[in-house]
DNA sequence: TGCCAGGCCCTCTTTAGGGCCTT
């Protein structure tokens, strides 16, 4: 059991929610028992050997009091893009495509501040989804949401952008370009992203790249001869358009991410757009930053 | 519901105005 758990547990925990607290349901003793497991010491010395031959559950709680702070690594499918091979070809991804959102606390990327940073590589898999609320010191008009983001756990953004970067890093696909697709990407998601890395002193890496799919959705679905009209490409029209069934979720930036994710899939398949055409329609992180040394 | 900023895009443009879209 313990070897087992040596080479798991930790490895199990980061992918549900680094705050996560692992259950564990057996019988021991004839008699049914519950074994809360916060570190691996708990698994050495407070479970009984015994217990080994009769787990018949694990159960994985959330735990919100934590004081860990709460960037997530998730799990999730991949989502299959467009892609044109002919026979005998192998697949080549010429890029990380990675889906973003971002919560702030208005519009005005020179003025207010970013709360909430989901993230997820559409290549799918283990820690595929980076997600985390940000900047614990901001106050949002939602009372609810308020609680959880002002809690010791949520990390200011100069703690995060390290994670990000380091969890970027390990999504890269030796060294090849990474996109960031955010819907209205220009005007918003992208300004104040890019301006978040230069207040901290962290420089945009050369090969990191981004994609509008507000933009890409009014070219494409346009040129395609869809019945989509002008004013009708917020994501909510293109997730109806598309019949996408979008599943609820706290992860409120999260949601919004896993939409997009689907409406790319499908814009990519309607428009025969492939991942190397996405890069050829990607921008440098220097058109957001041009602005800003201009003021 | 409308406001906030601002880049894109369309229309009636040519010079500009206004709607879209994001929290």
């Amino acid at each position: 059991m313990s070897f087992i758990f040596s080479r798991n547990f930790y490895h199990l925990r980061n992918c549900l929610l680094i705050s996560a607290n692992i259950r564990l349901l057996g019988i021991h003793s004839n008699r049914c028992i519950v074994f809360l497991l916060r570190t691996f010491s708990d698994v050495t010395h407070r479970l009984p050997q015994t217990i080994t031959p009769h787990i018949i559950n694990l159960q994985f709680n959330i735990s919100l009091a934590s004081k860990e702070p709460k960037i997530s690594y998730q799990y999730s499918d991949p989502i299959q893009l467009y892609q044109e091979q002919k026979e005998g070809d192998t697949i080549d991804q010429p890029a990380t495509i990675l889906v973003l959102d971002l919560g702030t606390t208005g519009l005005n990327s020179k003025t207010d501040k970013i709360t909430e940073i989901a993230i997820r590589d559409v290549q799918g898999g283990m820690n595929s989804k980076f997600y985390t609320l940000v900047n614990r010191e901001v106050t949002l008009k939602n009372h609810k949401r308020n609680e959880l983001h002002t809690e010791s756990g949520v990390p200011r953004m100069e703690e995060a952008i390290p994670e990000l970067l380091k969890w970027v890093h390990s999504r890269q696909i030796n060294g090849k370009p990474v996109i960031f697709v955010a819907h209205n990407g220009h005007c918003f998601d992208f300004p104040f992203f890019v301006r978040a890395f230069h207040e901290y002193g962290y420089q945009i890496p050369e090969n990191w790249l981004f994609l509008d799919s507000l933009h890409l959705a009014r070219q494409v679905l346009h040129d395609n001869g869809t019945k989509l009209k002008r004013g009708n490409h917020k994501l909510k029209d293109l997730v109806k358009f598309f019949n996408i069934v979008v599943e609820a979720s706290a992860q409120k930036a999260m949601v919004d991410v896993n939409a997009l994710c689907a409406v790319l899939q499908q814009m990519t398949f309607v428009s025969k757009l492939t991942s190397g055409d996405l890069v050829e329609r990607a921008y440098t992180a220097s058109r957001y930053s041009t602005r800003r040394s201009s003021e």
